[in-house]
DNA sequence: CGTATAACTTAGTAGCCTGCCC
DNA sequence: GGGCAGGCTACTAAGTTATACG
């Protein structure tokens, strides 16, 4: 049995929510009936450049021979060429899916001879591609044609949507190249095919300059559907999915959908008591898909799974959720490390990212899961308006920071301090939500530099305390206005080096724990803007010191908006 | 009404860039 | 002025949810 969770709570669109006001930038109306812009106007998307075959001194090898290979067969092993210093490409699907499409790009006397991946040697292509990525290093910045770079930005990451010129997101078609997917994917090294004008949809209003097509190229379709967000698309060849060409987040577009997003989270913390409580009751329903459904939102709610839909077999990696959670997943201990109920969760999520975790539950819950004898776990009734599986992630994530930061904010810190608080408060929403990254490959090492610092400010912190107490020592016997002011400047000099030696271990500190744990994403998509610049505001922090130029943008709406009592 | 797919958000990382230290 | 650490951004894969469709 599976009943996907979006048939669970109802979704209802959030029709007009006030203007969006930056700045006064916005006055327009809302629109209603599902229109997004009245106006939208865009040069189109920036293709790929065209391959450039390699000069004839680099050479491929089949068997131990050179050899020349036609355009389309050489711009496909260029490809791996640049892999070849990644594991992928000793792993068997990627080797097998790579070669296989491979041949579909060859001549066919090209294919009569190259029947074994093993016996290419792409070695001196791939010195080659070392080369030129060295010599441009060394180039200069005119030579990297940055102007051009910054000319082709403003001329096409740009668009009007209803009188504003927006930044776009992506205006640049993704390039062709080998596929790479994220954790075991069946479909890795595949051939991600280049994208020619006939593949692409523009989307603009009927009333815009429509954008161009390159020179003897057509587009596949224009269109002028104000329903949708969209100004390019195209569909891609490895999972068949449609792309897009989309806003940048600071657009009124974007903002406003993350604005409503974060409201209906503070719609969910006022009525998030009564759905706890009616979970709990479903827990002894007599029908299992009841019970079932409610020990599911009971997971998400608490630990802050994602839904989990179903996927293709065969098409990704294996992955799961909260619902399409297998048994295989799942240890249960009736007693472990002195706790009751305890359920150990063991699986790959998104971007087949571990979850483990080991927490004790209620006991309903536990006899529920007990009884869980076919292959999924089930869902949720309609609870609240707007009301979808992923507001779980968002209203616990926020509501968390709002708590951690009330808990951890010393207002008698000084500002570093007050800031391994904020980061300590986002660590743990990033804890609970699971936000992992690679742990940084100069970690160690970088770690250790921090620590010979430490250890040099704190010699400097001792002599600096030795020559005060020389100093006052010197006062009290000569009682001169010259040796007073030394006492005075020594005592400010231990000073300053205290603040810098705790200003370096708040650093060392925060830089340990963060060590497995990605920030980014919550402070991204999780976390309500207004608590963290209502935070600023109380305590006097710099917004600069919480969000970056970027992040700046994207929360421009919250900066503008929220005060320090803004409450979640 | 249920499924398929379009639309849009969330995710980690490669590699560039900047600014600091020596 | 060169090297390197760390921040930032671009990129695109991988989710969830909305909507279309038969």
């Amino acid at each position: 049995i599976y009943l996907s969770i979006v048939h669970i709570f109802q979704v209802i669109s959030i029709k007009t929510v006030s203007c969006f006001l930056v700045n006064c930038r916005w006055e327009e109306e809302r629109y209603t009936d599902g229109v997004k812009w009245k106006f939208l106007e865009h040069k189109g998307p920036v293709f790929a450049p065209p391959y450039d075959p390699l000069p004839s001194n680099v050479k491929f090898y089949y068997d131990g021979k050179p050899m020349k290979l036609s355009p389309e067969a050489e711009e496909v092993a260029t490809f791996f060429a640049k892999m070849l210093d990644h594991e992928y490409t000793t792993k068997d699907i990627f080797r097998k899916n790579f070669f296989k499409d491979w041949r579909k790009e060859m001549t066919s006397e090209e294919k009569a001879i190259i029947t074994d991946l093993k016996k290419c040697n792409f070695s001196d292509m791939s010195e080659y591609f070392k080369a030129q990525s060295e010599a441009r290093k060394a180039m200069t910045k005119e030579d990297k044609q940055v102007k051009e770079n910054e000319r082709i930005l403003q001329e096409y990451g740009f668009c009007i949507m209803d009188n504003h010129r927006e930044r776009i997101a992506n205006f640049r078609i993704e390039p062709p190249g080998l596929f790479r997917g994220r954790g075991d994917h069946p479909k890795m090294g595949m051939l991600k095919r280049r994208i020619r004008p006939q593949d692409i949809i523009i989307n603009c209003s009927k009333d815009s300059k429509h954008p161009e097509p390159p020179p003897g190229t057509k587009w596949k379709e224009v269109r002028h559907d104000n329903k949708v967000t969209w100004l390019v698309s195209w569909t891609e060849n490895i999972q068949g999915s449609i792309k897009y060409i989309m806003l940048n987040p600071s657009s009124r577009i974007k903002g406003e959908k993350d604005w409503q997003k974060y409201e209906t989270a503070r719609r969910l913390k006022k009525c998030v008591d009564r759905i706890r409580n009616q979970y709990r009751e479903d827990w002894k329903s007599k029908e299992m898909r009841i019970r079932q459904r409610a020990v599911a939102l009971y997971f998400i709610d608490k630990l802050a799974l994602r839904a989990g839909n179903e996927k293709e077999e065969g098409e990704t990696a294996d992955t799961v959720g909260c619902c399409s959670v297998r048994v295989e997943h799942i240890k249960l201990y009736p007693e472990s490390d002195g706790q009751e109920y305890v359920v150990e969760f063991d699986f790959l999520g998104k971007d087949s990212i571990r979850y483990y975790n080991k927490v004790p539950v209620e006991k309903r819950v536990f006899k529920n899961l007990q009884h869980l004898h076919h292959k999924y776990l089930c869902t949720m009734t309609e609870l609240m308006d707007g009301l979808t599986a992923k507001v779980f992630r968002t209203y616990n994530a926020s509501i968390t920071l709002q708590q951690q930061l009330k808990q951890l904010t010393n207002s008698e810190d000084n500002v570093p301090a007050k800031i391994l608080s904020y980061n300590r408060a986002n660590r743990a929403v990033a804890i609970l939500c699971n936000h992992q990254r690679a742990p940084p490959k100069t970690f160690e090492k970088s770690m250790q530099n921090l620590q010979t610092k430490i250890d040099a400010k704190r010699d400097q912190l001792s002599d600096a305390k030795r020559e005060l107490k020389s100093a006052k020592a010197d006062a009290k016997m000569r009682k001169d206005e010259k040796s007073k002011k030394a006492v005075e400047s020594k005592k400010k000099a231990v000073q300053r080096i205290e603040e810098q030696l705790m200003k370096l271990e708040v650093q060392a500190t925060d830089r340990e724990e963060n060590k497995q744990i990605a920030l980014g994403t919550s402070k991204l998509n999780y976390l309500d803007p207004r608590i963290s610049v209502a935070w600023c505001k109380k305590f006097g922090i710099p917004i600069e010191k919480i969000y970056n130029k970027t992040q700046r943008e994207k929360f421009a709406w919250a900066i503008d908006m929220a005060d320090e009592d803004f409450e979640f």
